[in-house]
DNA sequence: TAAATTAACAGTAATAATTCTCATTATTGA
DNA sequence: TCAATAATGAGAATTATTACTGTTAATTTA
């Protein structure tokens, strides 16, 4: 756990939000001027390897990550980009999803992930 | 609806997996040896502005795209990449999921879409 | 039909997020 | 402490995607 690390964990659980590389990486410049774009991926990584924070597998075009850990829902802004947790009420039905949030919903998108059968073969044992 | 086209909506629509924009490409030169892979990125926007093809907005580091337009949960290797239809049955819950497709389920994501508060207030009306 | 206009094309260059390389620096363990 | 190991900073390389440029094909109009 070096400096650079420990910054980027400690940044990244500070915010509600859910911010892209380069975010954190302008985050982590305030305590660490030094400190390269690189350096943020890589330790991105590795703190996500370790589960000590999620990188969230949302659609647009820059990966974004979160410092929280519980099992949540995430909306997306089709303009800005941003992504904000969503409140879920148990037994929610779809047509009763109201807007709680501000947010006026237009779309969702539900992907499972796991291993396809030719790979779960694949697999080494 | 030009001859390039009209290949890469029929072509999109052929298929059950869900093509990258390189993959359809390859599908693509098989009819036109000389297409463009830029030509396939406009129409494939195109086709989908137009609402005759979907832009898949699922993880992963590529777009897919899907000819089929009815509503549809997908899943997704975390292995290959490869991106499945997932068979729904209704009211089914979290824990009752099961693997009626071959896959290992791991996770899943529920993003919802939509324009922010701000992006709202900002629109011009 | 033929000229004029428009839209789409192929090929290539540019962009942007991310990953990689490598010499240097920090951290760890005996 | 000092060697061994791991991580760093800086910048180059990679990859998916988008934009640009002249050319070609399609459509419209006279």
């Amino acid at each position: 756990m070096t400096r650079q690390r420990r910054v980027i964990l400690e940044e990244l659980r500070k915010v509600r939000s859910h911010p892209t590389a380069d975010e954190i990486y302008q985050m982590a410049r305030k305590h660490l001027p030094r400190i390269s774009l690189g350096t943020v991926y890589r330790n991105l990584e590795v703190l996500s390897d370790q589960g000590l924070i999620k990188k969230l597998d949302v659609s647009g075009d820059r990966s974004r990550f979160d410092g929280d850990l519980t099992e949540h829902v995430h909306i997306r802004c089709i303009v800005c980009g941003r992504v904000d947790d969503f409140p879920v009420r148990p037994a929610v039905t779809l047509p009763e999803i109201n807007n709680d949030c501000g947010y006026e919903i237009g779309g969702f998108v539900l992907e499972f992930s796991g291993q396809c059968p030719q790979c779960k073969k694949a697999e080494v044992c």
